[in-house]
DNA sequence: GGTCAACAGATTGTTGACAACATGCCGACA
DNA sequence: TGTCGGCATGTTGTCAACAATCTGTTGACC
């Protein structure tokens, strides 16, 4: 102890504003406090999060980067992006071929016991359908697919999958909630593990895009 | 006429100083002017680039997120990317599924124009070719692909084909270079026109996938 | 009544200065 | 002689003020 520099946490990764700002900013987009089309004004938006201008435009041309914001050109502001129908699309067309090709290397590659984890969080998802836990599903749902990217072991094809999934919620309508929509896809889900355990990457990469093919079809559906 | 606003060039793209030193950096970056590893010293590049260190950081930044330079954490600089060998393979395993995807749609939507203007730009890369003329082809070669990305009409798939260039052009080998990789190459890019034309998908994109594994096998065989 | 031009206000773009932190060096001590 | 503690330097992080530009409004003119 002693006088020392105050040691108020250690603060290990020590990140500087800007990232936490890209961070938080990303947050807020996410989860509808910062709607689509909402005009990101700087002034405002660092007085909000407790900053000055600088840190929070390298922010937000970051996210500018990442596809959460658009810029209108010079002196015409940022504003959240709006998806339009089209776009949406192509993101569960991409999406459709990174889950496949995840799916296919996990046949090839995934451990028995990452298997056995993918399916115990499977049978997870069914208790929480039967148990009309509607958010526990989707909280689920996210890890599950989060876990097969890590079993994967390819970083690259995470990263883009993650990036992708991040621009999609955009606009979450959430076309899962429904029982049925969710008993279809958990069977998917299952559908996808069971050729992954057969070690049979051809069908494993069919199952994975069939499947977000299929959110595609309950998104259309739900339009 | 008459007074008005001087019409100095309308510069209808006006674009402010961040994004244009961006790209500025991007270039140096692919063309070896600031190779791997490279240190980023923020008021030795803004003096350079004849701005100052606001708009240089919020242009380093962007470049942070599209993988062309590293952050080494709070207060320790940022440095031009060093890929290794596991990154770079994961970059053609990706762009290989996408390039396979491209084709696959290529091959259902392309029109017979488009498909022409791919078979000539084939021909040409063989005139290239058979002129001894590297560079050339190199150019030919990248415009062949970045027509393909802009028949294909699918704005996602072209904007993460694109980027995972990018990201491999960071150690470009030439490993083109060699008329026999040339020869190589430009056979895949006639086969892939061939499924295009006969509206074969599976074909195509198998081809598709398959030229860009070619790459890799040519990668490896030189590293 | 409609259109165009000039103006006022507000917002973004840019800059330079100040503060906080990491790195490397030097000297003291075991 | 090797290692540890303190210090000096340089670099990054942050901020507030200034300049340039866009947008909406008002008024005049056709």
């Amino acid at each position: 102890m002693l006088p020392g520099p105050v040691e108020h946490a250690p603060d290990r990764l020590a990140r500087a504003l800007a990232p936490q700002l890209t961070t938080r900013l990303e947050a807020m987009i996410l989860d509808g406090t910062l709607p689509p089309g909402e005009r990101l004004h700087e002034q405002a938006l660092a007085d909000r999060l407790g900053t000055s201008r600088g840190p929070l435009r390298e922010a937000l041309r970051a996210l500018e980067r990442e596809g959460l914001v658009v810029s209108g050109g010079a002196h015409r502001g940022m504003a959240v992006r709006r998806l339009e129908a089209r776009e949406e699309a192509e993101l569960y067309d991409a999406r459709a071929l990174l889950q496949g090709f995840c799916c296919a290397l996990l046949a090839e590659r995934a451990t028995e016991d990452g298997i056995a984890a993918l399916q115990a969080r499977v049978d997870a998802m069914d208790a929480a359908i039967q148990a009309g836990d509607a958010n526990g599903y989707y909280r689920q749902n996210l890890d599950f697919h989060e876990a097969m990217l890590d079993l994967a072991g390819h970083a690259r094809t995470a990263a883009l999958y993650r990036s992708l999934v991040k621009e999609s919620l955009l606009t979450r309508r959430r076309t899962l909630a429904s029982p049925g929509n969710m008993r279809d896809s958990n069977a998917e889900h299952r559908a996808m593990v069971e050729a992954i355990r057969a070690r049979d990457p051809e069908t494993a990469r069919r199952l994975g895009e069939e499947h977000v093919k299929g959110g595609k079809r309950r998104w259309l559906g739900g339009l």
